[in-house]
DNA sequence: GTTAAGATTCCG
DNA sequence: GGAATCTTAACG
């Protein structure tokens, strides 16, 4: 059974190829170009959009999200500094930071911000998936991704949803090592995805 | 070079 | 409650 072909895509030799999206429906990396606190709570609701090398596409709603912001957050791992791993969250909003946690879980973010703030924003789950392991696994993110531009990928980008979502924040999961003071930030977004 | 710990998940 | 599993960062 070959990949669903959509209105979409187009065929360049004997593959079908997504088109590039247009600007109205996919989401631009100037949306990522603000303060993750800014970004962070507008992403629940958003469809995380994934076309896998077979062509097939899958699309769920976000679900729950944290940010993390800069040098001063000791959640942040922008907080010991600039260094191989952390670069990509120095640069310009609008790129994915991945690293691998635990030996096995592969945690897809998203980096926020202009040039030199580091900033990033954690997707935990969206509506079929919960949890930011079992989410990196289903979307087949891994260290390929590092550095992906999401305002251009063809195989990982988001769309807007018209869904309407009410936000609710709370403190962020896991990161008790940080500090009462960084541990206690709302920086948790989660969505609650209204279906009348 | 060595080591401790982690933005997690699953099993008992 | 504890293991799985390995990269990163800190230290010697």
């Amino acid at each position: 059974m070959g990949p669903e072909i959509r209105q979409d895509s187009v065929l360049v030799g004997e593959q079908h190829i997504l088109q590039d999206l247009p600007s109205d429906i996919r989401i631009t990396s100037d949306f990522f170009r603000r303060d993750v606190l800014e970004v962070a709570p507008s992403l629940p609701g958003k469809l995380l959009c994934r076309r896998f090398d077979d062509g097939k596409i899958f699309k769920s709603r976000i679900t729950e999200v944290e940010a993390y912001r800069g040098t001063d957050d000791l959640a942040c791992h922008a907080s010991k500094g600039r260094t191989a791993r952390t670069e990509i969250m120095f640069g310009a909003g609008g790129s994915v930071y991945v690293y691998l946690i635990y030996g096995m879980y592969w945690m897809l973010n998203f980096v926020t911000g202009e040039q030199n703030v580091p900033q990033a924003v954690l997707i935990r789950g969206v509506e079929s998936v919960s949890g930011p392991g079992r989410l990196a696994r289903e979307y087949g993110i891994n260290k390929d991704f590092y550095g992906e531009d999401i305002g251009i990928s063809l195989r990982l980008w988001l769309e807007d949803s018209d869904e309407p979502v009410k936000v609710y924040s709370s403190p962020r999961i896991g990161i008790n090592y940080a500090g009462e003071y960084w541990a206690s930030r709302p920086w948790r977004y989660t969505a609650c995805i209204d279906k009348r």
